[in-house]
RNA sequence: GGGCGAUUAGCUCAGCGGUAGAGCGCCUGCCUUACAAGCAGGAUGUCACUAGUUCGAUCCUAGUAUCGCCCACCA
């Protein structure tokens, strides 16, 4: 057994998560619970982790999707799916170059200076020693994952996947390799993707120049925001239908500095209206002049090195940096009489997301994949089966106006972590060089290459690899199948794809979502995924997004050792209602404290002593041998938690079902705190202290079963403090587990929903007892008289049934239920300690529970306090009652006491029940006399009433009563109006109307209660 | 320049055509034998603004404002 039954006296009162959860985190991994077989039973359910870096480590965002993720995958494990959750992490290219090259740096190296190999060897320890971190954090979330199928980007079986997936390109003619303008990050000196640029906004300058023309006649004006590229120049552009500029076309300049005759072109590409109306031309380095480049034939200058230096085309400034040099080239151009002016400039200026310095477009010879028919085929997939289906759904539209706009993707990096391009180039063919002409072969290995390279080049033809490796995203491209074991056809593979649901954040969608469609798409023939769960951010507590850069992460370790990891995970899967929408979480970085998170621990604390008091009642019986009550034995409190129960387990299930995990959390919190403790539990300790044997048996089985259930329904969200206290409530066997149950499935037979109607009325008079009795200042634990008075039968007998609940709850010894006042008020003062004994049998109810003492011991009590002579007289006035009532009453009084049948109440029976109450009062009499000195309130139609000595303060009364009376009124008169309205009634629903009409009779009633009590405050 | 989201109690957010909700905070009273990480009670809102549709709008439509995000090659 895991959890050993604690003694039940001895459990703390305090739920300790840090032991508890490292305890199931350990027992759940060791004994391989998540394991997924192929073979199991039930439709699969795949979902794929979106793999973190291996640099990185936990931050809040992981906390957040992974707990939607587990509670997603724990639900359906125990819905009955063939699930498989499995993990892994990315090998990050970039990040991990970035921190090696660092740290070489810091030892004055660079990586030439250490070799690839040796590069490589410090990448794999760096990975072995460090890159576990992430996933040792990954575990103190008690995750579900298979950690037996844990996968990494560059384990053997995925490089085979990302080899198979680029030959096959190569060869199908999707993958080119060509000297094309990419992005170039000086800082990491490599290209990037067009992803990996992000647009900054800068105040920079337009610097505008002069170039003469070179028949002396003049001058054309240009500006730029980058004036060291002028030294690329190799034209001027102006519109063709620019009158002003008509005779200049075909004209040269002479390039300042550079001296250089270059053309004056026509080209629509230039907007007249914007500046000069002529734009000079730098085919190398800006993306646009490229293409004009290449429609006009233009030379391509390029002017930088790899690291942003000037080369030799840089004229005299070559060797300096490009941002030394464009302050040189502007104070020349000065100098020279070339700069016409320059003025502030506010433009967008993109950036390298990981260098986080400005990108060069940059020509240079670089790996493509042609991205049109890969997209293509995730576009028809889109348009024809609205596959994957994105949820929130408005993401589907940005997914796809991604695919039409995408552009063919740069796939090398100059680095060497990550996965080598397998293209051996025939350098032999080409002096020994490689060069942008030497002639490869693509394959799978390098034997491979040798041979197709000895084929096609003779013997003695000398190889060298690529020495580009991919970007990272080729690799995660795949990862959905690729981590299955394609491409062979693995019977995971066959099982298990396509996955079910990806669950990710929205920033991820072009880098990774669409980049899996497609390759998907071309690979596998379908997606990857069924539906695309696109969560928010979890911003910090001042609405900012969370980043390294910001410094305003918050450490969700650091919360977790605080309050536990089910108490995270429920508050950041409680936010989420609005699915897609931005979460905020509280935070105090003084002291690391967050209120909302602690919200949540008091949840997983209020469950914990709930549970304890179960326990505690159970003599230590479980569940199972309790069994289940029989229908006939339910009472009123018993069959409303079990129509409140199977409600929240269909509302639960439905709200997954629907991604509202959200409101899934949030129904079980509002049961669990509201439904379960605050009144069930409340409601059945006399019946568990009581001498009632089967009264009682049945409210431990209802107890047992509702927390066995509300432990399951509330597994996927709290995953450890469920199991733990599963186990000890069900006494597990070994290899039992609460993970592995079955969830719970709604018994429609038993929502009833006009019973929890009436059961409102019970806890709504309860609730106004309550009210009376803490306005009046009456001490909390004195039991006390009242009367509640309604004309309605059914209320009266809805209130009879609750007699008990309404005694217990509200601390009445003595309750009286009456149809209506006696026409005269009595001074009752006198009268009172002239009184008769008792009848007995009007103070039965009062008196069958052990915890409402005998009126008379409570009056006594009282008289240290507020003096109650209305329990003392109580006798006296049903004899008067009895009196002016009519014949009618008294017989069916006596009729009910002689034949000892139940009162039958108004609402219909569950069909296996019978319809009994197990209220033991006998019919309340049904005109009492009037209270004189009382407090008073009125829920629905019933008037509640406290008998007071006397009335503490009558202003104060009054205008309460005031108050509620002019609310009433209001309402009224709201609700007239839309009655009187003839099209309402015309138009609205029948129902709707019938509920208008209802909600008037009844506040008409409550108005007239409050006239009469503000009428006879006033004559008192 | 396009597109998207948000705007509801002091704070964080639900809700959604039929008389406004929760948690936290606040006020009052309670150590009531599951829980003071708790219990009971209480106060609090022009549902951003303006028009329209409708018998009826916090909710639908169209604008406006403010905040935030994404995309975009005007030198």
């Amino acid at each position: 057994m895991t959890a050993t039954l604690p003694s039940l006296t001895n459990l703390p009162t305090q739920y300790d998560p840090t032991t508890t959860e490292a305890k199931w985190q350990q027992v759940w991994e060791s004994h391989e619970v998540f394991k997924a077989d192929p073979d199991h039973p039930g439709e699969p359910y795949c979902i794929v982790i979106p793999p973190p870096n291996v640099t990185g480590s936990l931050h809040m965002g992981h906390a957040f999707e992974h707990a939607l993720i587990d509670t997603l995958v724990r639900y359906h494990r125990m819905v009955g799916r063939n699930t498989l959750w499995l993990p892994g992490t990315d090998h990050a290219s970039i990040a991990v170059s970035t921190l090696l090259d660092r740290e070489l740096s810091s030892q004055g190296q660079r990586r030439e200076d250490v070799g690839r190999d040796a590069y490589l060897e410090r990448a794999w320890q760096w990975k072995q020693e460090s890159g576990g971190k992430i996933v040792g954090q990954l575990r103190r979330l008690g995750l579900s994952v298979d950690w037996s199928r844990e996968r990494f980007t560059m384990d053997p079986g995925l490089t085979q996947a990302v080899m198979t997936a680029f030959v096959s390109l190569y060869e199908e003619g999707l993958i080119y390799r060509g000297n094309y303008m990419v992005n170039w990050c000086p800082a990491s000196q490599s290209a990037v993707s067009d992803l990996e640029v992000e647009s900054r906004e800068v105040e920079g300058n337009l610097w505008h120049f002069r170039y003469p023309l070179t028949s002396g006649k003049g001058y054309v004006e240009v500006a730029t925001t980058r004036p060291e590229t002028m030294l690329g120049d190799t034209a001027v552009a102006v519109n063709p239908n620019d009158d002003r500029y008509q005779h200049l076309i075909g004209q040269t300049v002479l390039l300042p500095i550079m001296e250089r005759e270059i053309p004056i072109i026509a080209d629509e590409y230039v907007d007249a209206s914007f500046g000069t109306g002529c734009v000079k031309v730098t085919p190398a380095h800006d993306p646009n002049d490229f293409e004009m480049g290449k429609r006009h034939d233009l030379p391509f200058i390029n002017i930088l090195n790899k690291d942003g230096t000037l080369n030799e085309n840089g004229g005299p400034f070559v060797s300096l940096d490009r941002f030394v040099a464009r302050k040189q080239v502007v104070k020349r151009l000065e100098e020279e009489g070339f700069l016409v002016k320059v003025e502030p400039y506010k433009h967008t200026v993109p950036y390298s997301d990981r260098g986080k310095v400005p990108v060069e477009p940059l020509l240079s010879t670089q790996w493509f994949v042609r991205i049109r028919p890969l997209a293509e085929r995730a576009l028809a997939c889109l348009d024809e089966q609205n596959s994957p289906e994105f949820v929130p759904e408005r993401w589907t539209k940005v997914y796809r106006d991604w695919l039409v706009n995408l552009r063919d993707w740069c796939i090398s990096r100059q680095l060497w972590w990550g996965h080598q391009i397998p293209a051996w180039y025939a350098i032999s063919e080409t002096g020994g060089e490689l060069t942008e002409d030497t002639p490869f072969v693509v394959a799978h290995t390098a034997e491979e290459a040798q041979a197709k390279a000895i084929a096609q080049f003779g013997a003695s033809v000398q190889l060298e690899q690529d020495p580009d490796v991919l970007d990272t995203w080729f690799s995660s491209g795949l990862w959905p199948f690729s981590t299955l074991g394609w491409p062979a056809k693995t019977q995971d593979f066959e099982t298990y794809y396509p996955t079910t649901t990806l669950v990710t954040g929205f920033d991820i969608i072009f880098f990774w979502v669409a980049r899996m469609t497609m390759m998907a798409g071309h690979f596998t023939g379908q997606m990857p995924f069924k539906t695309v769960y696109i969560h928010g951010l979890v911003r910090d507590e001042n609405n900012k997004k969370m980043s390294k850069s910001a410094n305003n992460g918050i450490d969700p370790l650091v919360l977790i050792n605080k309050y536990g990891t089910d108490a995270l995970r429920f508050t950041l899967v409680r936010e989420v209602a609005g699915a897609g929408q931005d979460i905020r979480l509280e935070y105090d970085r003084k002291t690391d404290e967050s209120a909302s998170v602690e919200a949540s621990r008091n949840f997983t604390n209020k469950l914990w002593n709930a549970s304890r008091f179960v326990l505690m009642n159970l003599d230590g019986k479980t569940p199972a041998q309790l069994g289940t009550p029989r229908p006939v034995d339910l009472e009123l409190s018993d069959r409303w938690l079990l129509s409140r129960y199977h409600q929240v387990v269909q509302r639960s299930r439905e709200a997954i079902d629907q991604h509202s995990i959200g409101e899934a959390a949030k129904g079980l919190y509002e049961f669990i705190w509201g439904d379960f403790c605050d009144w069930y539990i409340e409601l059945v300790k006399s019946r568990l202290q009581g001498e009632d044997a089967r009264s009682r048996r049945t409210a431990q089985q209802v107890l047992a079963q509702v927390l066995e259930g509300t432990l399951k329904l509330l597994h996927p969200f709290m995953p450890h403090i469920t199991e733990e206290i599963w186990q000890t409530l069900v006494q597990a066997e070994n290899q039992q587990y609460l993970a592995l149950q079955a969830y719970p499935t709604p018994d429609l037979a038993l929502i009833d929903p006009q019973l929890e109607q009436a059961f409102v009325l019970i806890t709504d008079t309860i609730r106004t007892l309550r009210n009376l009795r803490s306005e009046a200042e009456i001490k909390p634990g004195l039991r006390i008289a009242a009367v509640l008075q309604s004309e309605d039968d059914r209320e009266r007998n809805i209130l009879n049934a609750g007699r008990p609940y309404i005694q217990d709850l509200a601390k009445i010894a003595s309750l009286t239920i009456a149809r209506d006042f006696a026409p005269t008020t009595t001074d009752v003062g006198d009268v009172a300690i002239a009184a008769p004994t008792p009848p007995s049998i009007v103070t039965a109810p009062a008196v069958a529970s052990p915890s409402s003492p005998p009126a008379t011991a409570t009056a006594s009590a009282a008289n240290t306090d507020i003096f109650l002579p209305f329990v003392l007289l109580l006798p006296f006035l049903l004899l008067v009652a009895f009196a002016l009532a009519g014949i009618v009453a008294i017989v069916r009084l006596l009729i009910s006491l002689a034949t000892g049948t139940p009162i039958a109440i108004g609402w219909p029976q569950p069909s296996t029940g019978r319809t009994t109450v197990t209220a033991p009062a006998p019919l309340p009499p049904d005109i009492v006399p009037y209270p004189a000195q009382n407090i008073a309130g009125v829920t629905g139609t019933v008037q509640v009433l406290i008998p007071l000595a006397a009335v503490v303060d009558v202003d104060a009364l009054r205008a309460k009563l005031s108050k509620t009376l002019s609310k009433v009124e209001a309402d009224i008169a709201t609700l007239t109006q839309r009655l009187n309205n003839a099209s309402y009634v015309q138009k609205a629903p029948a129902a709707v109307v019938q509920s208008t009409r209802d909600s008037l009779a009844e506040a008409e009633k409550q108005a007239e209660i409050l006239r009469e009590r503000l009428q006879r405050l006033e004559n008192s």
